[in-house]
DNA sequence: ACCCATATATTCCATATGGAGTATATGAGT
DNA sequence: ACTCATATACTCCATATGGAATATATGGGT
């Protein structure tokens, strides 16, 4: 069973979402459409770097979702081109946006692997290290918090920042969800052990009894 | 201001945590590491491929965290290198499973992307496109409700399984809101406008209204 | 007039990632 | 006995990603 043909998987990364939306708005050459995103601080939600972006540029032009209109030379500055959306751009566009709100991607939270192997230190240690994050986590929602309310003052409306409202939902969410484990543990009604054949030997605890 | 020195940037894929505390439990090569975290439904968690375990597992032991053991030649099958944990690494695998545990790492969620340009859609669209990523998410919770409780049943402690309970209870929080927003949208009490500058415009609606 | 920090605009390159390819062994079915 | 799917165990390569490097322009201070 060979694979041939040419069936152009039409992914579509945040980044190249964020091209398409920023030319459906007016013609920009990729170092506006950084500079744009960061200004509107999308670079907080979307990945953000300069070799991807251009790569994406390119990407998306041979697509012909968006097409080069000028390549201006001010002076002697690097010479710049400036693209503009295609009609099948703004149609990928729509789709995209569909896909995304509809079908929840897999993710792969660094916490998760954390969780995964937390048997391996000290309940104590354990229970510390959430201690730790759940204030992390709450000093990340009063900055997301403070960013939000900043921004409604400057007649953003909820819409436009429904994100950063989502972020914080998260954000809060986690912490609920570290502190109340982290109770668990502390009460001691978190068993802990693993069961079955999985004997894995408990690492050293990081504070007290070191020594032998 | 230049940059130079080797200052090693102790840097921990979750895949080289993995791997890590694997070879803590017993000597194993590199196949039988993947082999037995998808036994463990370890890979739902953590991004695991060939390509990338083969390249970890040689940068693991170029820092003296891993050591190969044995060259095994059974018949005329490929060789395999088996490796075991170097007290370096077993050191390496505490500090890293602490900064997992504690620090909040910047993550870059899809459905973000798909909340910040929401408002190119109509409504009514948007609504549509929440209500079914809430049933889709729905299922996702179910299914992953179901594994928990079928490992329970086979032995393991909820310490074992802590990482899907996380999973179950973040996807739980994502649904919950996604249905708020959904119902507040189609009870109209969010604007549907975002105000300021941004006068992006708004593209055609999937179903309904198309001609013109 | 000159210096320097910053902004503008892109290119380049080393490394990371994902997945297909290679090669042999095993076991189930006809 | 023979075939074929699957398991074992990597290796290779194309593409993606992140960030440094390049080169010029601008504006404020001395």
């Amino acid at each position: 069973m060979e694979y041939m043909g040419e069936l152009e998987v039409e992914v579509f990364s945040p980044l190249a979402l964020s091209i398409l939306e920023l030319l459906d708005e007016r013609p920009m050459h990729p170092y506006e459409m950084a500079s744009t995103m960061r200004a509107r601080h999308h670079d907080e939600f979307i990945r953000l770097n300069f070799g991807t972006l251009y790569h994406t540029v390119d990407g998306l032009e041979r697509k012909g979702w968006i097409l080069p209109i000028e390549r201006e030379k001010e002076g002697r500055r690097p010479e710049r081109t400036i693209y503009r959306l295609a009609d099948a751009g703004r149609e990928a566009l729509t789709r995209a946006l569909g896909e995304l709100l509809r079908k929840p991607t897999r993710e792969y939270p660094q916490f998760a692997a954390g969780l995964m192997f937390m048997h391996h230190l000290a309940a104590a240690d354990a229970a510390h290290h959430l201690n730790q994050r759940a204030a992390l986590l709450d000093a990340q929602v009063t900055k997301f918090e403070h960013v939000l309310a900043e921004l409604r003052r400057q007649g953003l409306t909820r819409l436009a920042l429904i994100e950063m409202e989502h972020k914080i939902a998260m954000l809060d969410a986690e912490r609920k969800w570290v502190r109340k484990l982290e109770q668990e543990i502390v009460d001691g009604k978190l068993e802990w052990k693993v069961g079955i054949d999985s004997g894995h030997g408990m690492l050293r605890s990081s504070h007290g009894t070191s020594a032998h």
